[in-house]
DNA sequence: TGATCTCCGACAAAACTTGTCAGAAATCCC
DNA sequence: GGGATTTCTGACAAGTTTTGTCGGAGATCA
């Protein structure tokens, strides 16, 4: 039945903003999922999805985009899959993130095209969310998916950090 | 008819991630306004609202998150309506933004009560997201309102940012 | 008392999220 | 070639959230 566990209460306004959907949630755990399972031969999403307790077809869509940026390989075909298109410490949460979930924007305002919300020189605000925009893409950089992958123990930050 | 302008292109999914929503836009913009137009006496939601083209009866809606949060003060009655409870430039804008939408949250797992995520020590990724949300309070809370509030002019920042 | 304003809850349309499903296309193996 | 496997794609649908609107109930002032 694939439970998608939880679907936890989201509701009533108060419970979460700035936050990612289940794309990026599941996106990132298939991700490290397939790091983990990743010895050289393609590993089916069906593997995957059960792993990892997520519901299959859904999961299916979600991998496209991660798939399009050339982040994983996939092989069609009996015995296909997927694959990391690179090594996993080369990989940052980043572009993961942005391959899921569409660019990391806190505002409609700083999305690229036409006039940036007509308010053009009126709006200091924009500083704010430039920097909000900013301060989230480095967090997400600053991990890549080795970090995520590696067993239990406390993660080894092998990139740079900022602190 | 209060046109709310542009309404963008959010649609097809792909255009913006982690992003706050309208109630957010025009909170923030209600609060400059009002820091701008705040001379002693109170001023009028209706003032407010034709000065930022923004609906009326939707942004009283969703300023009274400032008014819990003790962010502004109001009065009713004639020739009443908000001010600020204090100072432009004591005034950070994570607790703004978290008056007006929930707290910030990346990934639902995050939000307290009960047992976070059901993966407990299964999940590594928590330091991911973790790290996100203090980044983005971070960003927020190192602007005020005076900053944003300040006339045209590139902004002088006053308050503490770590660079 | 009448004119303003804030406050509050109910209601509703539109958009988005979260999936499901069916079938097409590719690949392997016998 | 044929069957089994597996990805790829588009259409569809239920549920939730967002974005507002509306009407009326307090407060306050003149």
């Amino acid at each position: 039945m694939t439970e998608p566990q939880e679907l936890s209460s989201r509701g009533l306004h108060g419970s979460g903003a700035v936050a990612f959907s289940t794309r990026g949630e599941y996106g990132v755990r298939f991700m490290v999922a397939l790091a983990r399972m990743d010895h050289g031969e393609p590993v089916s999403l069906t593997d995957i999805a059960e792993q990892e307790d997520l519901p299959r077809a859904y999961l299916e869509q979600i991998i496209g985009g991660l798939r399009d940026a050339g982040i994983i390989d996939s092989q069609r075909g009996a015995h296909g899959g997927y694959r990391l298109a690179r090594p996993a410490n080369e990989v940052r949460m980043g572009a993961v993130l942005k391959a899921l979930e569409g660019p990391i924007v806190p505002m409609a305002c700083l999305a690229e095209e036409g006039s940036p919300c007509n308010r053009a020189g009126n709006c200091t605000v924009t500083q704010l969310w430039s920097r909000v925009r900013d301060s989230v893409n480095e967090a997400l950089d600053s991990f890549t998916l080795a970090d995520l992958a590696a067993p239990g123990s406390p993660i080894a930050l092998t990139s740079s950090v900022k602190h």
